[in-house]
DNA sequence: AGTAATTATTCATCTAGTGAATCATGCAGT
DNA sequence: ACTGCATGATTCACTAGATGAATAATTACT
């Protein structure tokens, strides 16, 4: 139990920084008119093409019906397309189109770019430093390099929330020090 | 704009991690009794004991019918009151119940565990430096040092599935390496 | 063939949150 | 004192996101 007299806090600013990086990337993806969930999927489609929807559900952290609703809608975007696999009449393989594969691009150079708003005011020495320990921390709670599915098990009722589920919820681990 | 061949991942490993930590701050709550957002309103009463539930809904950066949802569960479960104010009969003024003290004791206990939980794993120097520069980050971008209204004004369909509404997302800022 | 498991889908339900409308009260100007 | 406007709290209808149970189509097992 490392305590050296620092107040407790860092779980609330990983938990306010956190949640203001959601919001830039959901200010990008909102441009790009899809929600960051549908963002998520889009990349992992555009990773694993021919993806089934149960697939897609476990990567998620999701389950199947909310992957069905997740899909209707961007296929009817025209982002995506199910096509019933030969092998397996029962699975849908995902793909995304040419639209799809445009919007994936610009999901891309939005990361890129938010990065560097994010870092902006550190040194360079900084942010690597910054990098290094958060990839520590992540690696030590055991949380998937390549997919967050974050908070899915612990908050039933979640969340939400985005933080659900924890935006409000911000103050309260900024009860530790008054 | 500080690019020297790092991945583009802070802001991804920032959301990851803030989720974990909102997730585990929820069990937290959940043994209490009582919603994330409910823990951070009794720790604000508790700082500020008669507050109006206007001035409420500003410091969470929340709306005041949201605020009266939330103050009827907490006065149902015995853990705040509403007075009339006797100078302004409009405004409510907000008191922690003996319970509610209680609950509030228990939940920064709760947010010292939880801090000592995150950083298990770290040196107390690398703790340190990573609280630094979390701050350095926080008060770069502005962000209230006591509340984190965080991510209310940009994700307007949200805000959430942290919650939300970054949960699933996670995935989508992983995208930048692939 | 017949039974069980699996994939996708629908549906009813829940929660959190928002904005508009309403009510009671306070306050400023006349 | 009277009028009219502003303010705090509340109610209500509505939305978005998520969940779990039931169902249909298909496949696997024996």
């Amino acid at each position: 139990m490392p305590d050296q007299g620092r107040p407790a806090r860092i779980g609330f600013l990983l938990s306010q920084l956190g949640a203001h990086a959601a919001e830039l990337f959901a200010d990008q993806t909102r441009g790009l008119g899809i929600t960051p969930s549908e963002a998520g999927v889009i990349r992992i489609i555009g990773r694993s093409p021919g993806i089934s929807q149960r697939e897609l559900a476990q990567t998620l952290g999701s389950v199947q019906s909310r992957v069905v609703a997740l899909i209707d809608r961007l296929e009817g975007a025209g982002l995506v397309t199910r096509t019933r696999s030969s092998a397996d009449r029962r699975v849908q393989e995902l793909r995304l189109t040419e639209s799809g594969s445009a919007v994936l691009r610009a999901l891309r150079h939005a990361a890129e770019a938010q990065e560097a708003a994010i870092v902006d005011g550190l040194t360079p020495d900084q942010a690597t430093a910054l990098f290094g320990l958060l990839s520590k921390l992540s690696s030590l709670r055991g949380l998937d390099a390549e997919v967050h599915i974050g908070y899915r098990e612990a908050a039933s009722p979640v969340k939400s929330t985005v933080p659900t589920s924890y935006h409000d919820a911000a103050s309260p681990l900024k009860s530790t020090a008054p």
